[in-house]
DNA sequence: CGGCTGATTGAATCAGATCAACTGCTGTGG
DNA sequence: CCACAGCAGTTGATCTGATTCAATCAGCCG
């Protein structure tokens, strides 16, 4: 909780590297600390955002939610990731909700006293940019996948990613099946459906969180559009 | 096609707002200049890019295409507006492809030079920061329809916003119907179906690319998802 | 006057959502 | 320590919004 310790925090942040301890002490300066249970609302959609917040520790799940209560995720972040860096720098309304997956610690950056900083360091509004970028990015690959592809080819998109992020044929599910489901734009039904396919047909192995690639050539078939369940 | 005459759109350009003569004038030295027929395309997702486009003229679509040929239509940009910026500061692909929609005249500003000149002025970071945050809410969006709202409630969404700029109850629509229909994530058929509902329910009143607004707050309960077609 | 492209309409089909029932696990309180 | 409440997950039956396929129509250009 000492200043010591969120400059430890700090350093591992990619998007603070290559920035002065110097700096990293400022930004540290300005840094509001908060404490969330597992479930707890950061903000709604549409709240006045006046900072952007990044994970500590814990996980955040960012979404939407319609009139009739459905609910998609848009992204979740853990460690070191930051968020709500939209309303920072266009408007100042959160576009979506931020909710806790599990208890987290979270930074708060004020907006004000962190635009004063960055027109101090070039360097970290390039970061900034190429982290919009990339968010703009995974933006064009779930709307490509939501409007161009299926449930299972999303599904399979989603495994291979896990996969390469690991380095491994096996691995275990980030977030529970109703969570995944609501990532993928489905329901956990379709979800589990979908799931039994895939596994009848050989291309994985279920067993509860624990998935394990069998075919891999199949999945990226399936994942381009190529080939169907 | 002079420097004075790029000068005189650079100043027009929201993205360069606020920026001295002499800045834009380097600005302006770095952009080469192309000129495109309809329907060319400027550059396809996955191509290496080196930089990225202004609008001078013309409308160039922003979009992905599916394995199958299906297209999503995911921006339309117009005189003033910037794309292609993604790839300048992550990665080095464009995520998506771009096609001139009518003949058009572009602006190109190469990576590098552009880079080089971006440090020399924090402001157009901030400008270039808030650009990329608009278009990461406008996507927020987009996903939101996509996974939450049936086609009528897009489609009432769009007549919306277009009668929103235009201040008016009338406007005519801003692409064909085929056009129309990719930017909404689904096929002219389905599109066809939905506006005669419309029409015949006395939402609005449709002819040709022409339209009116006959019940603006059914229209946005529709939109909402509070009510059906 | 053809012939092309965009738009419309109808019929059939399909992927996925909804509704409902059931299983199994976990954690809590008697 | 067991019972049971409660929730995640699964499975089945049904429904529906939207796509697909097919045919027709309207406008426009050469």
């Amino acid at each position: 909780m000492n200043t010591q310790h969120i400059m430890d925090i700090l350093k591992r942040v990619d998007l603070f590297d290559g920035l002065s301890d110097a700096y990293l002490e400022a930004l540290g300066g300005i840094a509001r600390h908060m404490s969330l249970d597992k479930g707890q609302t950061v903000f709604f959609a549409g709240d006045a955002g006046n900072g952007f917040y990044l994970v500590r520790s814990g996980r955040v799940k960012i979404f939407k939610s319609s009139f009739s209560g459905k609910e998609h995720i848009l992204h979740v972040f853990g460690f070191g990731e930051a968020f709500g860096e939209v309303a920072v720098f266009a408007g100042d309304k959160f576009p979506a909700s931020a909710m806790t997956l599990a208890a987290s610690e979270l930074l708060f950056f004020p907006r004000k006293a962190f635009l004063e900083l960055l027109a101090k360091e070039p360097e970290l509004a390039l970061q900034m940019l190429a982290l919009l970028s990339k968010r703009l990015r995974s933006f064009v690959n779930k709307v490509e996948e939501l409007s161009l592809k299926e449930v299972p080819a999303r599904l399979a998109g989603h495994f291979l990613l896990l996969a390469a992020s690991g380095n491994t044929s096996t691995f275990h599910l980030d977030l529970s099946k109703t969570e995944l489901s609501k990532y993928l734009g489905t329901i956990p039904e379709t979800l589990s459906r979908v799931l039994k396919k895939m596994d009848d047909q050989g291309l994985i192995h279920g067993n509860g969180a624990e998935i394990e690639i069998i075919d891999m050539q199949g999945l990226e078939e399936l994942a381009e559009g190529v080939s169907k369940l």
